[in-house]
Order: structure tokens, then sequence, then C-alpha cells
DNA sequence: CTCTTTTTGTTGCATCTGCAACATCATTTT
DNA sequence: AAAATGATGTTGCAGATGCAACAAAAAGAG
């Protein structure tokens, strides 16, 4: 594992690059440190643990996704723990430091301050789009708001999701199967053409 | 309606007060200026309106929430409405142009860009919370992971919901009439004793 | 290549949840 | 005070959804 000092960053401003082999755990949110991760490169995905000791999964983290209790909150004071799906690159930004400790003194400090407003912010609005989607009625509508976002993002009306459809019945927080069921039924109804992860927005 | 020009906060940082009445308009998002918007009294809900014209609201906003398109992302280029529910007061900050048109040249903009870093972190915690309730499989679970929440909050076992219950279902995003009968079925089975807009956690 | 693990696709079933439709109570407006 | 509006509480019902349990295909590991 390869550990910058972060020194190049100047002053009061600690940014360290660490790199995480699959199955790791990156960060323990929960233990007040105040750290922010950036993925460079690489998957993992945050879980914590239910009152029965079941692991389950919050968030699926991809390249240039933000992580630490400066961007989550948890929920009731249970800990998150960030896991390496894949070999991972982390950069650790003490966000706690930056925000409180120094008062823009440091030459490379207000620059890194803006670097992270612009993550936090596009955080804010991945959420916003997730909340969104999460907010929806019925299977139906969740498959159709992430669609037509896709759609929109790529520019076109046919497209491969870029994750498995696990993936995708986790994130739209339903279940696998049903969310099956229901891609048929709009196959069927003519709404969508699909095959796997291949999808097509038919009628607008 | 009283506005001020905000030249007290100097250079190249525009921060502005605004005043609106129920039922006004407050800020229309996808119109691209770059604003975000603070409200400092009063309550607003963002609203958009979906394909066959009807009014869905997104979320419901109160003191010190903050708003715009650097914080929401807009579902398939859908304009979103920010309204008043109440009188309220409203501080506009232009956050496109103190993130990319100047770069830490003034003296007033390192501090304002710090408290948009607070501002939008909070907003990304709140959100993720949200995330985490609407990802809940079932209302019970919904309803429980709010309360114990609220509780952890408050920092008591019985507590009054700061929201109408209409407002919660909203919030939880289930239908209202479900959500009675899932409370009262909590109530029957002995895990809560609520009556209205008071609830009492049982057994831990 | 072979073995193992993960993903995809499907179905039956029980039940959860949304919807419509009320009555009652509370709050606000006129 | 009376009227109007909104919130709460309840129920029946149909359809949507979660769950369990498979088989088959695909992907990954050794």
């Amino acid at each position: 594992m390869k550990v910058n000092n972060g020194i190049e960053h100047g002053g009061c401003v600690s940014r360290v690059t660490a790199n995480f082999i699959k199955g790791e755990t990156i960060l323990v949110m929960g233990d007040n440190n105040g750290r922010v991760g950036v993925l460079l490169s690489g998957e993992a995905h945050v879980s914590t643990t239910d009152v029965s000791g079941h692991e389950y999964i919050l968030e699926f983290l991809g390249k240039d996704d933000c992580f630490g209790e400066y961007l989550m909150m948890p929920a009731v004071s249970q800990l998150f723990y960030v896991i390496a799906d894949s070999d991972c690159s982390v950069d650790f930004i003490n966000f706690k430091n930056v925000l409180f400790n120094c008062r823009h003194n440091c030459e490379n400090h207000a620059e890194l301050v803006r670097e992270l407003l612009i993550m936090t912010a596009r955080r804010a609005q991945t959420l916003s789009f997730h909340t969104n989607i999460l907010g929806q009625h019925s299977i139906r509508e969740k498959i159709m708001l992430y669609l037509r976002n896709q759609e929109e993002l790529l520019g076109t009306s046919a497209f491969t999701v870029p994750m498995t459809l696990s993936r995708l019945a986790n994130y739209l927080s339903v279940d696998r199967s049903a969310m099956m069921r229901e891609i048929k039924r709009m196959n069927d109804e003519g709404i969508i053409k699909s095959s796997g992860k291949e999808f097509e927005i038919l009628n607008k």
C-alpha cells in the first residue's frame, strides 16, 4: 500500500492518497476523525449492520464518488463501513481541519475548500436525484425515472445500464425478482425494449 | 418586500436577502442562473409537474434549509419550483459566481465559500438520511427509522413529531392511510405508543 | 479448461400497500 | 359565529410487491 504524506499540499491541508485491495475496509464512519474520502479508482460500497447483525448495503461508490461522516448522516448512531469491492485508490482529505481549525490562512487552503465545495455539491445533486427515484410510488415509476435520466445523460434512447441488474434493483431499493417482472411487463406493453442490460425507451 | 443589495459582503460576492409572502414563487430551478437560496425563516416546498400536468412535491423546506440547482439534480430536464408555504425570508448567494468566476481574490470570498461548504455538507447529510429512510422496504421500517432518529436527535424516547402526519407520510413517500394503519398496528403490537403527533418508542 | 460464484430469468403465493371513500376533529378565514 | 379548509382516523378492496425457491446462463478464479 503506497501512502503519500500529503505535504505537497502544504500547511494545514492534509491530503493523502492510499490504495486498498478488494475486501479491505477503507473507512469506518462514526469514529469522528473528520476525514472525507474520494474514490479515485475502483469500486466500493457503504454498508452497516442492522439489529440482527445482518449487513446491508447503503450505497455503491464508483470513480469520483466521495464519502465520509461530513457527507453522510448515520442513522441512529450506527457505524458505517466503506468496503472495497475491487482494488481501490482513495484520496483522504481532512475535512474537519480544513473547515474548522484553519481559517483561510494557508496558501492552498482556498483552492482545497473550493474543490471540496464542488465535490460536496455534486454529491448533494446525486443524492437529490436518488431521493427522487426512491420517492416514486411504484417499481415502474422508479425504473422509468432511472431510464429517462440515463437517456438524457447519454443522449440516446438506446443504451446499456452501467451496472448489473442486481445492483440496479438495489439502487432502486426494490426486490430484484419484482423488478425483473416489471421490466418484462414493460416490454410486453411496448413501453420499452430490453434484453439484459440493454434498454431502449420506445414511446416518448 | 425588503431587498438588500448585498454590497455589504463586498467584491465578487453577492448575497441578497429577500422576503416572500405565502404562495409566492421563490425560485425556479432550471433557468441556470446559478443562485443558491437559504431559507432564513418561514416554510416552503419544492415541487414539479409530471407529464400529466399534476403538481407533486419533492421536498419540504424549513429554517436553514438550502436549495438551488447546484444542490438538487433535476430529473430529466424538468423545472423545479420553490414555493412559499408561509411568509418567508430568503438569502440568495451566487454560487456559480463564487465558485467559477472569481478565484479567491476578494476579502470575503474565502469566508463565504467556507459557509457554502458547511451548508452544502449539511444538505448532503440530510439527503443521505432521507435516502436511507426511503430505501427501507416496508412502511414500518421507514417509520421506525424516522422515529429512532428523532429519539436520538431529541434525546428522549417520548416526543412530538415536528410536522403534520400528512407531511410525514409525504416525507416517507407512503400513502397516508397506509401509514396510519401501520402506526395503529405498531401500537397494537406494543412497539410504540402514540396519539396524534405524540410518539413514544417502547421496547428497545 | 474446470470449478465456483454471481447474475439473470421465472413462478407461486401471501401480504403489504395504494386507492377511494368516508366521518370526525381542528384550524383558519370570512 | 359560521363557513370553509385542512388534518386525522378508519375501512374494504384490488393489485403491486416482497419472499422463497428454482434453473440456466455468464463471469471469474484457479
